[in-house]
DNA sequence: TATGAATGAGTCTTCATTCAT
DNA sequence: CATGAATGAAGACTCATTCAT
């Protein structure tokens, strides 16, 4: 019966997702999975390829919805919205929807930002801290557009750690008010050092 | 001779800090260090009691000096500088000193903050990013005192941030050059933000 | 219905032999024999005994039309044909029916031959060629009658050796002119040879 | 002390080649070498980095012996001796230096052939005949020069074939005499079949 | 007949550590 | 101090086969 093979696959990903979070994948052994799933060992492998492929399944929700955020942050809509003037960025359409987001996915971005080693994905932080990168980048391109007066030459690395920051966002295992708080904290900082930045 | 014995130690340190850098701590094996610091692989624990051991004494200059540095971070005498009204961040002594730890500990911070899964030290991020939200927690208990008008309730969470952010810095492999530039725009950036949300 | 099943059967055979072919017998899973036949795999033991009984399936053509040529091939009309004056041999009747049986069952040879490691038949190789080197050998003995000059002793090896060569024409994948091509050559450099080792 | 060392390594090296020949590489697992070695299975591991490394240094001898005697093969000093008008073959010196060859490496040549499925070497077969098969054209390109009335167009799958030849010779366990036996007749029937087939 | 699920013994390999000399 | 040798527990993964339904 299908309903069964799903349950108990069902099962195994939440006991991996469960030990990779604790203990990280590399240290997170077949034989752990199997027994706290109450399924043999070998018989793991008739649900899954691969130690990797237990975390890919875990992770594939994560991705399709990261890219279709990036996607969407690249948006001209997206961009004109006029952040640096708002009075209460937690009010803002984009603003409301990125806390979900994170809100949904913070184990899964942790698991991927500092769990991973020793799987296929232990380098995709640079892949991902890149593509966010260049997703602000192309962030400020628009910007410059609308406020021409902005004229900093401002470093790559400076956005690979506004990248960075907002990974770090994401690693902590927040409460939903918690990060609700942080977001408007840091919505306020920044905007007001983008415009400091920027000599707006 | 106790020359002889120094010599052979540093031998094993300097290869096992260069190959902890490259691979990771788990990933790299004894076998491997002893090779490459043509040191038979019992000899090795002949000086370190354990690998975790080997790890330890790589770490100890940065643990000793990160001490001093929380400390003398706290003190008054730094917390009276006024960053927000300077023209240019990178004419303080703090600054300067702060740019100088970095480059100097720059590997061993991305040790000891990616690269020691595997060690007794793979959860001491926790502790560390405490430790600074700590200290940057009592940083803006001097600056209330500094200026009464601050009376924003800002989140513990967001001093982890900005800790994580300072941590970021340090993780990445940069030229002096690099850092400066970063960290000056980090510093821009950073005393806009400040200023607007303490409503200065 | 029976024919269903005969169907299943088939296909499951055919699939077997190409893997067989392809990798080998003991590199071949049943799962993958399983998913190439669309069947699940424990269904296949509903057909097969085992992994062995499917290779038994398969060479049994091979095995049967094997001990046919054998009998035949001893058959003293056989032997009295004289392949030694023949102007051209690839006129003689037997001649023909051997490249025949050959160009048919040389797949079934090559997996015998090569592929059938792991398998219950992984040793019949020996068994095979000394059949061989017999069926040689007692034709030797019909030609001595013909020919009493024949007073050579010649060495069961080097019949060994006349089966192995013949083994060897079985396991080229060739096309049928190719085989034809080489079986010419074969023999006429083997009565060349003969009549040589004969001194006739 | 490096005494014991080569001990062990030799014993392993002896018991593995037995466990080869008898059952194959693929059949023959660590654990069965080890208890037969008397080692344990990780200390295996400090005198081979593979179980492919195993087998690489039991053929090593015959790599290395084969690259010398296809080179000396193709001599032109080795091609001019006259092998057809010959009273007795076994008086040449490449014939004995031929049999010896054989004899040394027989048992290695049936690992290389025939049982190393599994191995690195699973497919150096193809490898292999193909040298010989091209070692025996350039022998013929010789022939052709000492004599010119030879204009057969012969196939390479000949050559193939004769190269299958004396991989059989190699690959059953024979005594010296029976090779030596079994070689004259080769070399009989062999320069008897190549005459006629040349029409000398 | 068909199938989903399970299983247990097996594979090679890695590694930190110990010990006698 | 130095070293060669050894070790045991652990790692991921494979596979033919069985069984209840």
């Amino acid at each position: 019966m299908q309903t069964k093979k799903t349950d108990i696959q069902k099962n195994i990903l939440d006991v991996a997702r469960e030990l990779f979070l604790e203990k990280g994948y590399a240290k997170t052994s077949m034989r752990t999975i199997a027994q706290k799933a109450n399924v043999t060992l070998s018989n793991i492998y008739n649900y899954f390829k691969n130690k990797d492929e237990i975390l890919e399944v875990i992770l594939q929700p994560l991705f399709y919805e990261m890219e279709e955020m990036f996607n969407h942050h690249n948006d001209p809509y997206y961009a004109t919205t006029n952040w640096f003037e708002a009075e209460d960025v937690s009010e803002i359409d984009e603003f409301k929807e990125h806390v979900e987001f994170i809100v949904t996915y913070r184990q899964e971005f942790d698991l991927l930002l500092h769990k991973c080693s020793g799987s296929k994905y232990e380098n995709i932080k640079d892949y991902f801290v890149d593509r966010y990168t260049e997703s602000s980048r192309s962030y400020l391109q628009l910007m410059k557009k609308k406020y021409p007066q902005v004229n900093k030459d401002i470093s790559d690395f400076f956005f690979h750690t506004v990248a960075a920051w907002w990974i770090q966002i994401v690693s902590h295992n927040l409460k939903e008010e918690e990060i609700l708080q942080f977001l408007k904290e840091y919505m306020t900082f920044g905007t007001g050092g983008w415009q400091r930045l920027m000599k707006l």
